[in-house]
DNA sequence: TTTAAATGGATAATTATTTTCTTTTAAGAA
DNA sequence: TTCTTAAAAGAAAATAATTATCCATTTAAA
């Protein structure tokens, strides 16, 4: 959270209730919500916040590296406030996006340098199945 | 294009020319062309086909296996007719799409697998960074 | 050749996201 | 602390991609 109040002041951004609570709301869970599930989850405590906030603080934090978007497959991006770079698995069941430990797979990026000609910057490495409890169904 | 026909019959949806132009136009290229790209190419030959046709064309192949769709992050679907499982590779500059060897990294499926207790099915891998031409200015 | 079922095309409807405009607020200056 | 003002929030309209609906036409199988 001092994260964010360091990074926002840096980049000249104000730091408004709904920015921090829209950060802590990311920071605070595992299930990589999308604009619209933010906003549900805020919409007690901030009654008139609008979804249109939701998107340009996001669109602010992604802009400083805040959060990175997610593209999962679905109509809907999905965000995620820890911003290494880390592989996703999402249940096809269930639609749950989990983390994979960061460290998997670290070195696909200069492999694909040289095979490329490419000038290999980022990656995004999405699995698919069905996760432990709907596996067994 | 034998597996277009084939495919089509084989599940029992009927073979027309505009489905067939529609493959032609994904077999016949390496950019993974949208909806809409698709459209512009066909409307010469097609002038009275309208976008929806090409959705609902789409949507049948990804159900028969005849196309993937390809989310690199952009705000519209992807489509390959190759439909085997490969990595892609986007230029953050022009935002071409080129496709990675299928070969490579055909073992991250088992290796995630063993990590996850996910039943791992399938994976999307994206590569981000600068062209062979981009990546010189 | 006949005919039921599927398809194509036009258009309207959805849905996620972005933009616009007016009011409110954060943050630094006085 | 109060004042000032540019930035931000909120409401609502606008976009853009995609999906659904409806009906005339076409396809494929008998």
């Amino acid at each position: 959270m001092e994260t964010l109040l360091k990074v926002l002041k840096e980049k000249g951004y104000k730091i408004t209730p709904q920015r921090i609570a829209i950060y802590r709301v990311l920071n605070n869970t595992k299930e990589h919500p999308s604009a619209e599930i933010i906003y549900k989850k805020l919409e007690k405590e901030f009654p008139t916040m609008s979804l249109a906030t939701i998107y340009k603080t996001l669109e602010i934090f992604k802009k400083s590296g805040l959060v990175q978007e997610l593209n999962v497959g679905e109509n809907s991006f999905r965000y995620d406030a820890n911003v290494k770079d880390h592989p996703h698995i999402i249940c096809l069941k269930c639609n749950k996006v989990d983390d994979l430990p960061e460290n998997l797979f670290t070195h696909l990026k200069d492999e694909v340098g040289k095979v490329s000609d490419y000038k290999v910057l980022s990656k995004q490495l999405y699995f698919y199945g069905y996760c432990p409890v709907c596996k067994g169904e």
